[in-house]
DNA sequence: TTATCGTATATTGTATACAATATATAAAAA
DNA sequence: TTTTTATATATTGTATACAATATACGATAA
């Protein structure tokens, strides 16, 4: 790599106000901080960043593009709810690009590959804060498909997770949900391990599946 | 539907200015009226819709979400190139993607839904403008998705399909691009007919792929 | 009491203003 | 000449200001 590129890639991870603001925002609404439906007020989320409401306001336009929030006209934005039907549609497309992914990754998953996935589950295993917890699946996960080498995949389907990651902290804590997703993820790297794309496709659908369907009952059931 | 729906259904659709501001962009950058890697002189955008600059940021920040455009820090925002790879990945995306919305579809699609997807194929045969082909293919597309009842799912598929479309349209006015489409549009028409599931997915990936293939080709041989 | 109206306050959306940074141009040095 | 440096101009990013709209609250009428 020249100094040209490598210039080039310093300046690439420049992040702009509103892009941090957004990325803070997002944890927040991830995190449950601010209350599904509650209006996020410009005034005040400006004031916690030292800034003006114009950033703040870019931030979360980006954020209304990517589903998070919802603006409606001279009343703000507000964090958008998702309906059982809509988080069982996002479980469907999950299956279709996380699949594709895991497809691509299988042929170049290395030995440190799966050492990595390796660690990352054992740490699981006795983590018991949510958000420990919600942040190793989702590295479990990255790790088996970084090696697809398809970035644009690879931030669609973290979009994706980022949008029920709320929905799956309430599911977690309630059901015996770890312990399953734990056993499920070793059979799904077992056949990582072993190379053997058929099986790890049919494991890694039943996974995403039966999670999805979990939850859509879940959010049925404590519908409100 | 009562008086409560249907003022919400109005205010759903009443869009804000930054919105009709990134859709009119958003139509320009497909068109190739912003040439790639030109930068967006806020200025001139605000000026010509009679703005400041403030609703223009807002628009240009929706557009990087979608991949449109990117911003630089202190230099603002330019329109995002696509390599040949960035290409090929939307095309496995899509593929994906519109397998899952078609499979969802089939069982759904009425008379209606056929003769509509039949007529735009009909308009397609002798239409000669580019825009207007493109706005046809995607109609062409979407009729058949739509049953699907799958809105994000939908509207992600959009997305891509309007990442390529400025490609796409070089592409068609070189090759027997055109003719090739129409036949396979039949074809995929003729087993949606059927309610043939495996034949129609079949021919709409072999479609998608060959389509993206070519693309990829084209560019790698006009890249510069 | 409850419902309706009018006013005050809060909040948004955006135009303007200005500091910071980048680009273009001209002068000076090699 | 070409390269470098200094200055001027252009452009961005954001704070401030203000008009438009929505919400909250109290007064009036039923």
């Amino acid at each position: 790599m020249n100094l040209s590129e490598l210039a080039a890639n310093v300046l690439q991870n420049q992040r702009s106000t509103p892009d941090l603001i957004a990325d803070a925002l997002r944890e927040a609404i991830i995190q449950g901080i601010f209350s599904e439906k509650k209006s996020l007020r410009q005034d005040e989320i400006a004031k916690q960043f030292g800034v003006s409401r114009i950033p703040v306001r870019e931030a979360l336009r980006q954020l209304e593009v990517e589903g998070l929030v919802k603006f409606y006209p001279n009343r703000g934005a507000i964090v958008c709810s998702l309906s059982p039907g809509e988080v069982k549609e996002i479980g469907e497309i999950r299956i279709a690009l996380e699949t594709t992914a895991m497809k691509l990754a299988i042929p170049n998953l290395s030995e440190f590959d799966l050492e990595k996935a390796q660690s990352i589950l054992d740490k699981t295993f006795d983590e018991k804060d949510i958000t420990k917890l919600g942040a190793l699946n989702w590295e479990f996960h990255a790790t088996l498909y970084i090696p697809a080498n398809r970035p644009r995949l690879l931030r669609m389907i973290k979009n994706l997770h980022m949008s029920v990651e709320r929905y799956v902290r309430l599911q977690m804590s309630k059901m015996n949900y770890s312990e399953r997703s734990h056993k499920e993820h070793s059979q799904l790297l077992e056949s990582c391990r072993d190379k053997n794309s058929s099986i790890a496709l049919r494991l890694l659908k039943k996974h995403i599946n039966t999670a999805s369907k979990d939850l859509v009952v879940y959010l049925q059931e404590n519908s409100g």
